[in-house]
DNA sequence: CTACAATGAGAGTAAACACTTGCATGGAGG
DNA sequence: CCTCCATGCAAGTGTTTACTCTCATTGTAG
């Protein structure tokens, strides 16, 4: 990928997530991006090329991978705590932006999948994680189908949330927010 | 309101919801709601003017008013229900789906006031009512705040992860999401 | 019947859109 | 020095956009 390229990708990305795909120019990604218009067009078959190029390169995806997700040590209340972190740090009020930025009928079909993969990595790390915690006795068992969903709905709702109305809804902070939700989760598995 | 012009704003506001404000065209709502592309602007100024007459009507806003969180019996595991099926009830997912749809740089400014609205207002209800029940003696003191917003994030968390994924992401139901989500918080709140 | 308000039909506007073409320029590599 | 590749520049394509104009048709109220 070379420079011009990538000028030209993060402009357009940048883009969508300030303004939503359709909103979008190929006009303002050239000024944005400092080229001329039709250089867009030497690099890229089309706007819609250039997006999708976009959220396949690691830079342009919050990273939220298994793995982020593996590094657990068996306590409740740290483990807990880290996956909590482990979205917000990644899920930036930038990246929540561009998964509504791309929420356009004309790529909606290509890029859907890609925001879907987000949930489901948390969801299935955390409901593994509990079943595992409760095979090792560490906590009795329960629902964890639905404590993990529970779980994820509240930080997910949290980091929107944060996204759309920054100080404007709410003043409580992350550390208080994830220190709040880890305590009443643990209060709650621990039975 | 003439009828016609209501077949236009539906058809507009159904728009909206479906592909978002700038990926609609005046063509379409003309033909969505069956009447010419020329009628469109003998009724109202602009294709904006349409969306934001339809967000002022009552049929296109969530009806999440004060007074629904208003019917509290002041027993906590009967009004937290109340509180988020009063919330999912309204909160559609043609409703998420249409606030989605307005995040448009063109409409923006004009929107976001009411569609921060529906937050402020569950979380001041919640809030207020948690107090209440604090003074009454019915649950000790705590952080009602955070508490709140919490309550809030994980109902509005649900909500919005259903109107997305459906049943893709989980099959926890409602109902499912509501018992287990109020067990949770009245187990928090007594202490 | 007459008059009028509402609407359709269709052609039209200027602007903006995504995208293209032809040519000039400048910098890097051999 | 020469070549070539990337890019700028300017002018263009055809299409689509929001929005307008004129005129014919209709249903309705007096």
């Amino acid at each position: 990928m070379d420079e011009t390229s990538q000028k030209i990708i993060d402009a357009a990305m940048a883009l969508v997530r300030d303004q939503g795909y359709a909103a979008m120019t190929t006009k303002e990604i050239a000024r944005t991006a400092g080229v001329n218009e039709c250089t867009l067009f030497r690099k890229f078959k089309s706007k819609k090329d250039i997006v999708l190029q976009g959220v396949s390169q690691a830079g342009w995806r919050a990273g939220i991978a298994p793995e982020v997700f593996q590094n657990v040590t068996w306590s409740l209340q740290t483990d807990l705590e880290m996956f909590m972190r482990a979205y917000m740090e990644r899920m930036t009020p930038d990246f929540v932006n561009l998964s509504i930025g791309l929420r356009a009928p004309q790529i909606y079909t290509d890029t859907a999948p890609l925001i879907r993969e987000v949930p489901r990595t948390f969801l299935s790390a955390l409901t593994g994680y509990l079943n595992a915690m409760a095979e090792k006795g560490a906590i009795p068992q329960a629902d964890f189908d639905t404590l993990a969903l529970m779980f994820f709905a509240s930080t997910f709702g949290y980091t929107f949330l944060r996204a759309s109305f920054q100080d404007t809804l709410s003043t409580v902070d992350a550390d208080t927010y994830i220190a709040n939700q880890v305590a009443l989760f643990v209060l709650k598995l621990n039975g």
